[in-house]
DNA sequence: CGTTGATATATCGGATTGATATATCGTGTC
DNA sequence: GACACGATATATCAATCCGATATATCAACG
């Protein structure tokens, strides 16, 4: 779960320890709140395993790609800073603190695809697994991409199934318990409903061998499909 | 949070380990599905504290302690071994097997509504937390239910402003991403319409001191006004 | 009569969190 | 210009919790 949020982050730029945390909290929110307790093990199990290599990034420290992405918020602000400094310019920006720059390797990416296509996890937080998955899973080959969807949508209707059980069979529950079985049961409903569309845009763009090979604007706004599909 | 909800049954009725985690887990579903690995050391633990008295279900057992508490584990299961292959079947049928029926006491009680009234936790299983407390909210005293509903609430306004903030920063998010932010939004401003409801409900029941002191149906049913308050 | 599945308790390793410690740097403020 | 404060940055720790596993009994079924 840890490995497979920081690898996927990984594989698009390189980041520090710090920053990796502050992307994936910022970006993701719940679905990747790692805490540094976890973190920084990680890194370093990680790094012992080979699928990322950390630098000292002390000041004579001219890498590939600086920061070439876009927002990347600490980062330039931190290159902006220092720059008006004064000092720096020169070489690279001025590297205000020791920190260690992680790169993720072949091996690492390697990790990364097996770990998006792996099992995902039953239970506690299933949820922030396939929140995570579904943030990366333009990695995914579309074959398993859908599967993932599939599977998600199975994992809910055996959720809602266990729900409605509950609200038939548990009279006995007060007014707070018999509410919150209420709004989980229909908060499923809404998952399910928003996953129906997502498997729906996913089967059409599958069909289609458009090379229309850019995020397909029919996925995210798809409200029309959600109302089409309610339950 | 498990100390919580092991507590909260028992306050309702004795139960021995295993039906702890069915019932909790039939009845509250994902809110608490806690495992063997954590329920027993937890009832160990709260035996030690004072917080529960766990006593020997067998067929002639008077409710005095059987079995003086060695902290032992393997001492007891081998006075449990033998009193199982000496005096075994003599009346009663029904004892299917040894189990360890625990019994909540007055100082579980107290550490019980400390626990209802305490500190939620921010952060991973907020969600969990608020879930749990509402399923027992009704052991709270009014004043301290509708804080807890209130604080809810507002936890889940500063997570709708993170949610938006994202979704209006992080354009350069793919469609798959851009999903998900976009249906974590809606949910978070659904579970928000939800909490109005509630909110609602609980200040028109404490307005009016009716004698209506059961469970008031206004809460649990109340989809007109969750219709009315949506956003 | 044997095998399966539910009941029941217990332990272990591993993953993760929250708290805490340490240190540097930029910024506002008086 | 002193100085606190918050953000940056890394690291470690105890505590917690989960998933897997082991062990054992018993009912039901064919």
């Amino acid at each position: 779960m840890l490995d497979l949020a920081i690898l996927g982050l990984l594989s698009e730029h390189e980041f520090h320890g710090y920053e990796i945390r502050k992307r994936l909290r910022d970006e993701l929110g719940l679905f990747a709140n790692i805490s540094f307790g976890s973190l920084y093990p990680a890194l370093s199990r990680l790094e012992l395993s080979g699928a990322v290599i950390g630098t000292e990034s002390s000041p004579a420290a001219p890498p590939a790609a600086p920061i070439p992405l876009t927002g990347s918020l600490g980062g330039e602000r931190a290159a902006l800073r220092s720059r008006r400094a004064g000092a720096a310019r020169s070489t690279t920006r001025g590297t205000k603190r020791s920190r260690k720059v992680y790169r993720i390797t072949d091996t690492g990416r390697r990790v990364f695809e097996e770990l998006l296509a792996g099992e995902e996890p039953v239970g506690t937080d299933e949820a922030r697994s396939f929140g995570l998955r579904l943030a990366f899973a333009r990695h995914l080959a579309p074959q398993a991409r859908l599967g993932l969807l599939e599977r998600r949508r199975d994992q809910l209707i055996r959720r809602l199934a266990a729900d409605q059980a509950r609200a038939a069979a548990g009279n006995d529950f007060d007014s707070y318990t018999r509410s919150l079985v209420e709004h989980t049961t229909e908060a499923t409903q809404h998952d399910i409903s928003w996953l129906d569309s997502l498997i729906e845009s996913e089967k059409l763009k599958q069909a289609a061998p458009r090379t229309d090979s850019r995020t397909s604007r029919t996925v995210g706004t798809g409200s029309a499909a959600v109302k089409g599909t309610e339950l």
